[in-house]
DNA sequence: TGAGATAGTTAGCACTCATAACAAAATGCG
DNA sequence: CGCATTTTGTTATGAGTGCTAACTATCTCA
């Protein structure tokens, strides 16, 4: 498992980036990834990806949700969702029941199961989330925010 | 071209995301997809991706340097490259020289079509980049940079 | 010289994201 | 009411990206 990194030179030293280095979008890209990959990491032994646990903690928040508004707040297209739902809902831990009045809807719901499931995986991501948080240094988490999220409304 | 967000209620302010929004990783990545829609489009003209433009920066910055080495500062799989630096010089921007030395590696280098092209694509992505920067609002740029450097890190 | 490492390549798999088309149900307007 | 339109969930499918394994040619070095 030695690294190769010794050859000649060490080269994220000496070879410029072409400016790329001081861009916000290549970090952003850069920062994104390894937050995705350690939070993945994270949620390993609870076998949930990424937006496994978004969704849980949506419907956890708002019980009786419908797949369309997941799909909306998340940015998941919906046809995307069905795949994610059948998944959880297979495990035991999302419950699709009746919306009153509407047939074609359904009003998602976590089981007990699933509660107790999202629990342990919601302590891994405050552990995980912490690292990220200690990361930002001197940058106010509050202006972080609101900087992603202009930037995000580009 | 109506959208449908008039429905019963303009959702994203009345559905919580239960915490999410509050969370670096998630804004991160809505962050890092809108830039890089932003700069994909703002690169449309000129056919070029995001890594396209990234591989004729590093090119530009340091001539002469083979896949494996921009591979790594990108990022990049050195057999994802090969593609990507196939179209770039199926293009007839960028050329696969010899290595004095080593008869396997190619020294890669723009060419005068690439280079011109870059030139135009540098405008474009200076506009795009600008775009961002505004976003940033009260934020310092250099420590958003070194908060995304040490999240990168993780 | 010969074993092992390295550069580039090829092929294939997996995951994410996006679009189109569809059935069933709801909505709304004449 | 009746019928066109919209909406929800679904299925199928394609584009894009990233990763790994295996292979050839070449280089390195003991």
């Amino acid at each position: 498992m030695i690294e190769a990194r010794e050859r000649k030179d060490s080269i994220s030293e000496e070879v410029s980036l072409g400016g790329l280095e001081t861009t916000v979008g290549f970090l952003l890209r850069l920062a994104q990834v390894a937050v995705f990959k350690d939070l993945l990491a994270a949620l390993k032994p609870f076998d949930l990806r990424v937006t496994d646990l978004s969704v849980l903690l949506v419907i956890e928040a708002t019980p009786g949700l419908q797949q369309r508004v997941i799909g909306e707040v998340l940015r998941v297209q919906r046809s995307n969702l069905v795949t994610i739902i059948d998944q959880l809902e297979a495990r035991g831990l999302v419950r699709r029941g009746p919306v009153p009045g509407d047939r074609r809807a359904y009003a998602l719901s976590l089981t007990v199961a699933g509660e107790a499931l999202l629990q342990k995986a919601k302590a891994a991501h405050a552990q995980h989330d912490r690292k990220v948080l200690d990361a930002l240094g001197k940058v106010d988490k509050a202006q972080m925010l609101a900087a992603l999220e202009r930037i995000a409304a580009l």
